[in-house]
DNA sequence: CTGAAAGCGCTTACAG
DNA sequence: CTGAAAGCGCTTACAG
């Protein structure tokens, strides 16, 4: 039976012992010059390569954190990713991408792997996980590292960066407002989320300082995706008495919304001005070009990272100790050709 | 110290052998029915959840799987990943999901965990991994079992789960040509790339099949980006002679490409036609809509984990023995809004 | 149907 | 600076 080479045919190799090896690899410093040759000239000669799984059951951790999102599929999560991937890459650790809704309708399920015997640490990106599940089970000092980023869990106390949706929001509406819309009003994200529900307050306080408010019907229902943009121009044109301004509640919705608009006949922002909320890639390359918050996703995905990282160094007593810190990014407005002064 | 409750914990407070845990856990059947009870119960008191570095070390297998792409921001992957995860999560794996290029700038590099001893299987994404390194090191059998999906290289003789690129193309300018283009050009995607050379010789292909040529000033140089989309626009608006209508290698760049001469107040279709690659979500939202080959993403991404759950089920002699089986899924053309007659 | 025992491939005090 | 030995937590022939 063939067999990848072990540590112990490095040994043999090389003329030392296993535990020789296993330091050379490890911390070669402690080991003399002319050993530690031998070692790397074995180790090159039988192609060995450490074997994780029991380095790993040794060692007693995985090397390898998780990051758990709602949906692979939104390319708003691309560039955290990679900003997760490069603080992770560097640290040597792994990374699991899991998306929480893969196939079935249910909630969004804390999947089995995502414990201490699999990962050290986690990244959720998904403020619907239950967390009745292993989120919250066993002892506090055994359950894994875990910080949230971008969207998080009331319930759930732990270390978190985000941006602040509400103040975001309310900069989206009172650019609006300068330009001097008066009738406004907000496709929202899909509800019970806590990002939907901080952007929609967000824009309900920045309309009262105005002295206006957000009527019911100009509160058009959605779930992030084009699709849900679509359906709210169709909604938003259907109606009686519409609102000159709609700020989405991310950049999908902004340009299925502006997509819609325009396919029937709507000039944008000359009839209707639109804003988003993420600035992705697209946005800056759309006709018009998307005025929307920008959101620092690169340096989100760091730092959520780094916060991971540090949590991990920390003795399990003392981690459940701490106070769970909060990060919060700026964000900018970005102004480009998706809004104007209101129609007359 | 705390320690997660191991096997030893459960087999003590269910009063049998450790042996007897492992088998009601892997193998129910075996055990009679009070001892498996019992078992299960005390597996629910101890709160017992499976190290898999222990099992993964005894029994000489990961329970994952990676995927190696070359750009996870890129929105053309995230239905091909969903369809992995899709089949994958129902096979009880792990995916790990890595980016080839995250920060540094050499090329492609083949992560070094991508090896047995950290993934049971790999499908690779990424055409420009250089396969010098774990790739091709080692024994064959020794080397995980790998499928290839929409890229591959051409020097390594794997499974592949693909499309018809050439007759894609091919078939892309068929349509212009039947709308009366004479003067088409091709936004050509990263050099190198087989995609690239794959889609640019169907191109041309199909213009010799009429009389047509490609002149090198209509072959815009690009990578599949927006942005590249957009300098295509620009180097096609500079250009004297012009082609009426142009054939993208991607969907990105078609909608860059619309983006900037749409800016340029050229209108699309009228005074250009655009056919893209891909069809994204954002293509049939996007005005005017995108005509575009229309890929299977989620049937690619199922079909190359169906295809490396066979290869893996294969004994390592065995499958290097075994021809490399090559899947083409059929793709469509989606005839939208961005083409048009040629002006005049 | 069940248990005792070996062993997967590492790492790490403990001696020397 | 180096080695012998124990042990991480499982699984699996081998007996019974």
């Amino acid at each position: 039976m063939l067999r990848a080479p072990s540590i112990r045919d490095v040994a043999q190799a090389a003329g030392v012992s296993t535990a020789t090896v296993s330091r050379t690899l490890t911390n070669p410093d402690v080991v003399s010059e002319i050993t530690r040759e031998a070692v790397f000239r074995a180790i090159r000669e039988t192609g060995y390569v450490v074997n994780q799984a029991a380095r790993n059951l040794r060692r007693r951790e995985t090397g390898a954190v998780a990051v758990l999102l709602p949906n692979i599929a939104n390319p708003f999560f691309s560039r955290i990713l990679s900003g997760i991937a490069e603080v992770m890459s560097e640290a040597g650790l792994n990374v699991f991408i899991n998306d929480t809704t893969p196939v079935t309708r249910d909630e969004h399920r804390f999947p089995e792997y995502a414990s201490h015997a699999h990962v050290d640490g986690l990244i959720v990106l998904d403020g619907m996980l239950r967390h009745d599940a292993l989120l919250d089970r066993g002892p506090p000092e055994l359950r894994p590292p875990l910080v949230f980023a971008c969207e998080w869990i009331e319930q759930v106390a732990r270390p978190k960066v985000t941006i602040d949706n509400h103040a975001a929001a309310a900069q989206a509406i009172r650019h609006l407002l300068a330009l001097g819309h008066r009738r406004i009003g907000h496709a929202c994200g899909p509800p019970g989320n806590v990002l939907s529900i901080a952007r929609l307050a967000g824009a309900r306080a920045a309309l009262a300082e105005a002295g206006l408010s957000l009527p019911d019907a100009w509160a058009f229902p959605g779930d992030f995706s084009l699709e849900s943009g679509a359906a709210a121009a169709r909604a938003w044109h259907a109606a009686a008495d519409r609102p000159t301004a709609v700020f989405c509640a991310s950049d999908e919705m902004a340009l299925g919304f502006i997509g819609e608009a325009q396919r029937r006949g709507i000039k944008v922002p000359d009839e209707i001005s639109v804003v988003g909320f993420d600035d992705l890639e697209m946005a800056s390359h759309a006709v018009p070009a998307l005025t929307t918050i920008h959101q620092p996703r690169a340096d989100i995905g760091r730092a959520a990272a780094r916060m991971l990282l540090e949590r991990m160094l920390l003795a399990p007593a003392e981690r459940v100790a701490r106070p769970a810190p909060h990060v919060v990014l700026p964000v900018t407005l970005a102004v480009r050709e998706s809004t104007a002064p209101p129609p007359r």
